[in-house]
DNA sequence: AGAAAAATTGAAAGCGCTTTGGGAAACTTC
DNA sequence: GAAGTTTCCCAAAGCGCTTTCAATTTTTCT
């Protein structure tokens, strides 16, 4: 049934019924009342490409999430992140468009996604330190909001992140606070914004306590279970090894978990953990003493707000570029305890 | 820049752009070529929404996802399962509507996405025991394609699934030719269809080898960590333990593994685990000697024939419903040895 | 009561594309 | 060389909505 169809079993015009269905003022609250109750006995619902044609607007918000070439990869926070962000769409009428892209493509995935009319802005997913998409869409004018930052870019655009380098400076301090002078970093692939910001808070807690990096206990990777465990086992094998880990994902610490076991030491007694928990619905970390010390965060949170700055940019087109940082807290858990009284055997 | 624009620019009328672009036939070689070139040169690519509203197709593809009103949670399965659609997608022009929703609100959410003209077809994800979606989706004419199945639906649809009664007779026949006699099984939610069939081959295994069930060591519910981590603990508290666990998925035997861990035991020496393993790429079970002895199945294939089941469906809709089974692989890795002499102490 | 203002409804013109039904030009066939 | 085919292109009519502009009814104000 179409809206003409529509319109003609109720006696009404197509005008009328329009405005009834979207909420206009000119229309009789009775008539509208009545519209809204035929549409749903008559089982009518406008079409929604036509609407969009006609409209301008398509009511769709594109999340294009690069995978990262070598691997193929998605990244498991993407899932939470979407739920997030799904959320805000269903309550607020708009649909989302996933696209799949690799790093080369896109660019003129983004442009044809807008150009098309297929979407009324973006949401961008997993910045990297300068990242050039930035530029890119800002200069096409499409409305977008970024999750995350990237380092290094100045002009304004509106980005939702959580304060990475707060927080593992935080934690680091926390670390040394507990004795700890040697602390292995498993971090995520150095190319992206929030591993590169989580970087530095690590560096400057160390610097103002005035330790020395040592490069062989910082690695930087895809957050996979097994970089963890390799990664871990590798530093626990170093001349001096590390008596606590800062791990920038709960998946990674899984695999950072299973090396400190092989290696028959205690997580919490032997050794010290702390990780980035973004609240992974399916890796509940909130027990009464959470399992993990954690800067944690809940990037479904992070989806949420995303969805709605960009829809209140979408909608507010001359609004000014909005930010918002979403604060991590320092949760403390057992994987933390006092460094071990003169190293470690 | 639009149609009409971009033809006169050129020289041409509409008709005969759209027909070159679209491949039609009836127009030159040479003046596609040349419309070819100069679209690319201008920048000209039609709107998606007109288009699709004056062809009534609209190359996109709908994937509802359930999240389970108890805890809100996104299957992690479900960003691998996206990533190998989208990929199918990309390649044949379509894209992807995600659209999160309740349980209830399902069956309305279908009927808007199919009647708005927003989507060609469905993918129906995580269907449970007797799924009502998949008669409701018949009856309205939608072309879909399920990802499993549903025990208890006889009328024809098309499907992609693994073989999971197979996967755990197989399993558990294994784990008991090695001497195991309790055998734990920590399964996903009962509903479930998938989890329905794991059940069921399990129990088949045990009865053809004349064990008696105990349902103090089977377990279902949401694969969490927590879940495999509390269901574990629990049954090896029992007065006579399992020996070996039955896991339906790795983020689950991540829990088993510390409930095991925390039991002092280690893991296929003292008691065994086969998992099953969707190959998600953040949690790679693929080494030399697996981690994890494994029933293992790509859920990311799995998106991919859906996918291609569906695109296929929609360009040929006389077609008879299509299945496809998936055989999963019993891979033998680390996790699992003879039971112990003796039972445990 | 009559005029002006406000509220309510409609007719019709798009939105940017596809596709039908021709029609002119180029090619065959006898 | 006329008649029939084929090839190639175009004008125009939708697809199902929104929105402008105008018309009608109702309300308010003197």
């Amino acid at each position: 049934m179409n809206l003409k169809e529509f319109a003609d079993t109720i006696g009404l015009s197509q005008t009328t019924v329009s405005r009834a269905l979207n909420g206009y003022p000119e229309v009789n609250e009775k008539t509208r009342l009545q519209v809204i109750k035929a549409a749903k006995r008559l089982n009518y619902s406008p079409n929604a490409r036509a609407k969009s044609l006609a409209s301008g607007r398509s009511f769709t918000i594109g999340h294009v999430l690069p995978v990262s070439s070598r691997h193929e990869m998605i990244n498991p926070i993407f899932s939470e992140f979407v739920a997030g962000a799904s959320e805000v769409y269903s309550a607020r009428g708009y649909e989302m468009l996933l696209k799949v892209s690799r790093p080369d493509q896109e660019n003129s995935v983004y442009n044809e996604l807008w150009s098309n009319g297929a979407v009324d802005g973006l949401i961008l997913q997993a910045p990297v330190v300068e990242d050039r998409r930035i530029g890119l869409l800002r200069k096409a004018g499409i409305p977008f909001v970024v999750h995350g930052r990237a380092s290094g870019i100045s002009e304004p655009y509106s980005w939702v992140d959580m304060d990475n380098l707060r927080a593992f400076r935080q934690a680091a301090l926390f670390l040394i606070d507990l004795g700890h002078r040697r602390i292995g970093l498993i971090n995520g692939l150095e190319a992206m914004d929030f591993a590169h910001r989580r970087r530095l808070g690590y560096q400057q807690a160390l610097g103002e306590r005035g330790l020395d990096l040592d490069p062989a206990i910082m690695t930087h990777s895809e957050l996979t279970e097994t970089y963890g465990y390799t990664s871990a086992s590798r530093m626990l094998q170093n001349a001096v090894p590390p008596t606590a880990f800062l791990v920038a994902s709960y998946i990674a610490a899984i695999g950072v978990r299973r090396a400190i076991k092989d290696h028959n030491l205690e997580i919490g007694r032997d050794i010290s953990v702390i990780i980035h928990d973004d609240e992974l619905s399916y890796f509940n970390n909130d027990e009464d003493i959470p399992l993990f010390t954690a800067t944690r965060c809940s990037v479904r949170q992070a989806g949420k707000r995303c969805a709605e700055l960009l829809i209140a940019a979408i909608e507010n087109p001359s609004d000014s570029p909005v930010t918002e940082m979403i604060r991590s807290h320092l949760t403390l858990g057992k994987s933390t305890g006092p460094a071990p009284a003169g190293g470690r055997a």
